[in-house]
DNA sequence: TGACGATATATCGGATTCCGATATATCGTA
DNA sequence: TACGATATATCGGAATCCGATATATCGTCA
């Protein structure tokens, strides 16, 4: 089963994993609060909708994952970001910024106030 | 069966869909065209998503459908932005452009070329 | 005339993705 | 010890994606 290729463009699962990832190692939960804070409670994502794609990101190479040592409890897993996770995230930001540019150009001007 | 809403977050093929209609009014073969043109080529959708997401965006208000007139072979569709569509649109690309400064703050950067 | 490629609309069905509901368990603290 | 917040995880239904396929028209070129 070859590891699922992770490209642009990426849904807004994705993209907003791979963002709240891209400061700093986080679990899930902490990847879930991020995420909620980064869109300013725009954008949530469920514990379904996370794991499910970490499994994927993990499949592919783009996330990786390990275990916090010194934790009493144990098994709090942390993720991180790869190298060909933040080209990844890059391009897909580049797509973006894109998107967002040709919608400024074609959008007449609306609620321009604030 | 009330007419589902839409609203941020939009998938990427509705995003797209609205983006390519923000300029003019499209039959459904220019729309994925024009969404190809846009994103030079990096983003395609089939007829199958467009008629799925046409569809739903009718039902909701954010799009709105006439025949063109004057035409022989008839039957050519036109597909409009109306401007609840445009509300619509415009909240999503507010909602990139966060995402994207959000990416650029944390992304050390990449490829700066260019 | 006939063939062809581009234009144009549409549906089907499998695969993928989404994501809330739910279930555990731990931690700090009051 | 009770509670809320933290933390991980799975399930299954719903929604979405999207290529394959089908049909028809149009212009054009041999």
């Amino acid at each position: 089963m070859a590891a699922p290729k992770i490209a642009p463009p990426l849904s807004n699962a994705v993209t907003h994993i791979l963002l709240a990832l891209a400061r700093r190692d986080l679990h899930g939960y902490g990847i879930m609060q991020e995420i909620a804070a980064i869109s300013g409670g725009e954008y949530k994502l469920g514990p379904g909708t996370l794991y499910d794609n970490l499994k994927t990101l993990l499949a592919s190479g783009v996330v990786t994952e390990f275990t916090e040592k010194n934790v009493p409890g144990e098994a709090r897993r942390l993720y991180h970001l790869t190298d060909s996770g933040a080209v990844v995230l890059d391009a897909e930001l580049k797509r973006l910024r894109n998107v967002v540019q040709a919608g400024r150009k074609r959008l007449p001007r609306i609620g321009e106030a604030q």
